[in-house]
DNA sequence: GTAGTATAATTAACAGTGTTAAGTTAAATA
DNA sequence: TATTTAACTTAACACTGTTAATTATACTAC
């Protein structure tokens, strides 16, 4: 009785099929400017096809996001594995972070951006990617409070002041290229530098 | 010949009329939500008439952020005829931005996430209010480093360290009303003190 | 092997979008 | 009063997301 595996594996993959031309086209092109006539002609199937595997346009992007969300996750442990001075991980977390935003910035922006613009529930959910991304960066910070690197501040409020630094200062980059930057891994390592002088005892 | 001068002055009107229907529906609904007929229904003209005063929707929205920008270079400027010592004035006037982009958020991503998205060209080229408020930023920093309060780095960067925080930091409170972030007043304190702090000599 | 059934995929349509070209109306000039 | 000029509107094009109804396909049971 494989029949039915055999469907559903199929019918996983054509999921699977939308979801990466509709990522590659968003990256490409915009959200808004990718319709699903688009999406629909890339993998040669009918508009409608795509809705009996999402539910509208912003569950197409919501899937993305998730999936974006769990690079950025799998990019950042890896990362952890290799180092145990904890300033260093951070450090280096937030390097890999506004990278990953500057490899994929359509992407970050899909996420980080423009999907809360559509979707107000966000994805920090309990057991949610979102929310592990988080907690990884939670980590982080308390072993550097409890090893007294860090000013005895609410680690919440550290996190935040650190993914505040970071996330503006990819955005930056993201929107605005044009500017006169300082040159990019100067400014990226003063940022990070800026914010953990400014975060310790 | 007054004739003539009238005509231009209603003219202006109009475009006024059209401008300020523009920002509260861009605010109220979002950029994406409105449609140049919903405009042109509030201000009772035809849609058309709209292409008269603006090349197209996009050459609206940058009209619109603008006008924002300048509120936004006005609120700094008093702010900083009240104070005399440099590092005072830069804590308030990343508090001031902050509020501002909290107080004013759809215009905020507006100018600062939309905008970009759809004119590369920004809106700091010379002479623009943008650059204006850049030269803001740039002056208080400017002073921060003469008098050796800030370490002797370059005003740029430093600059942009800046603006990446508050920039940051305004982006998270606006998209992710539903975090738990710290109470939200402590939160944009710690970030401006960790960073100022972060570029103390 | 054929009839019936469930599921996958499609076509056609609706109400809406930004934008343009052509046409109309109203006002100022001669 | 006729003519020119500016302001404004109508109608249309090619597109959008999405739904309901329809067709094609593959599987089940006889």
């Amino acid at each position: 009785m494989g029949i039915k595996e055999r469907r559903a594996r199929e019918k996983d993959q054509l999921r699977q099929q939308i979801l990466s031309a509709a990522r590659e086209l968003f990256v490409n092109e915009g959200y808004e400017n990718v319709s699903m006539r688009k999406i629909a002609n890339k993998i040669e199937y009918s508009p409608t096809t795509i809705y009996l595997h999402f539910k509208d346009k912003a569950d197409l992007l919501d899937s993305v996001c998730k999936e974006t969300l769990l690079n950025l996750l799998n990019t950042l442990e890896e990362l952890k594995r290799d180092t145990t001075d904890p300033v260093e991980t951070l450090r280096k977390s937030g390097r890999a972070y506004i990278e990953f935003g500057l490899k994929y910035p359509q992407d970050y922006k899909l996420t980080f951006v423009i999907r809360p613009q559509f979707q107000k529930d966000l994805g920090l959910d309990e057991g949610s990617v979102g929310e592990k991304v988080f907690n990884y960066l939670r980590e982080m910070v308390s072993e550097c409070i409890r090893q007294q690197i860090f000013r005895q501040m609410d680690v919440e409020t550290t996190g935040q002041v650190l993914w505040s630094a970071v996330h503006g200062v990819t955005l930056l980059l993201i929107d605005f290229p044009d500017f006169p930057w300082t040159e990019k891994d100067q400014l990226i390592d003063t940022v990070i530098h800026t914010t953990i002088a400014g975060l310790k005892a």
